[in-house]
DNA sequence: ATCAAAACATGATAAAAATCATGTTTTGAA
DNA sequence: TTCAAAACATGATTTTTATCATGTTTTGAT
């Protein structure tokens, strides 16, 4: 950890910067000290799909490191960020020597696969309507709440349907939908939860 | 590794019988010494997503154990297998001190995240024509081709479509102009791939 | 403050895929 | 070996969702 201290290299990535590309040559990890980062991967047809949601905290960049040596998606930031560098060679040797490190590591890993294969699941099987309030849901868990009871996470239409894996004009017209419905309450880019258990049931979770 | 050898319990498992179930209690992992073997998850109206196929010296059952306690997946034997179980403790002991084990670990999660991430991003934006024939593509990947050129598993259409992510019909639809287009040649549940250009061509991989 | 670009919205239409219906073939257990 | 269940097949129909078209609103740079 000392190490991992003395060498970090942290900087400020603007809004909407690109921390490292797709495709591009991994020269080491990311720890999110703050802001919010999205991971998307460029589908056949040049369209988003986002695969992770990042916050403070969380590294990113990790599974270039591990099986490859290039990242397999591109880490964007969605607000101002500080970020800090941790480099290739010494992150895999702290990974080596340090057991409890690599222990946290797989079950972040074994975490993020569980949540993967039941998106998978989700979107092999789930309506674009559910998978919609469900996303509402997953943003609402992953990045918490503002002062004002708005889901604490500002996004596009677009990004939004890029996330629940659908067309922009249907995101925005099953938004609209649950808003005249009254299960949220938009105004602009913020998403108010008016419905909870609404939202849960037009998800359609737990069954 | 000795004393995996020493502990290891090792069975035969029939052809349709189950290995775990999904959300039962994780009491280790099983090291498959021969034999296929799906994974598959049960989506909200009780229809089966296949999420991962294992072969032989795949291990499977390992992320439950290391993130939550019981098993996300049910495994399900495609043939008559082998499989050696190993219990929970002692996966876990040795996995903290062989950091070689735990490295190897990690690369394993890291590909099949990477994996994962891609087949989201693919059912989120490729037809399920072109899903078809990637499908193909990866079942010749993972298991190959036997005596006779064909690839080398047998599946009902319905997993096939479990497997892809669509309806049995629409799979069998697929799959049958694939044969009468001659990109590949079913007899049964045998299938030969004949033209394994048009077949990535309809896949539509590499853009 | 202005203005163009991006984002948002919504109706109409088309395409894709699921579902429903029905019949045939294959398979495996008694 | 028989026979019912499972698997396979295919046509018709409906539903879902994407695409196309067009107009409005918001946003951010100058």
């Amino acid at each position: 950890m000392d190490e991992i201290e003395a060498l970090k290299i942290c900087s400020v990535i603007k809004k909407g910067e690109t921390i490292f590309r797709e495709n591009s040559y991994a020269s080491g990890v990311y720890c999110i000290n703050a802001g919010k980062v999205k991971l998307s991967m460029m589908g056949d047809e040049g369209k988003e799909q986002i695969v992770r949601m990042a916050k403070s905290g969380d590294i990113v960049g990790y599974k270039a490191l591990l099986s490859g040596d290039r990242y397999s998606a591109t880490a964007t930031a969605l607000e101002d960020c500080n970020v800090c560098f941790i480099p290739r060679e010494i992150f895999l040797v702290i990974l080596q020597k340090d057991a409890a490190l690599s222990f946290e590591m797989m079950k972040v890993l074994s975490d993020e696969l569980k949540k993967a294969e039941e998106k998978i699941t989700h979107l092999a099987q789930k309506p674009v309507r559910e998978r919609v309030a469900e996303t509402i849901l997953f943003l609402k868990e992953t990045y918490g709440l503002d002062a004002d009871n708005h889901v604490n996470v500002l996004l596009t239409r677009e990004e939004i349907a890029n996330l629940v894996g659908t067309a922009t004009e249907t995101a925005i017209r099953l938004l609209s939908e649950f808003n005249k419905d009254h299960i949220i309450e938009l105004s602009g880019k913020k998403i108010k939860i008016l419905d909870q258990n609404k939202l849960i049931k037009t998800a359609n979770l737990f069954d």
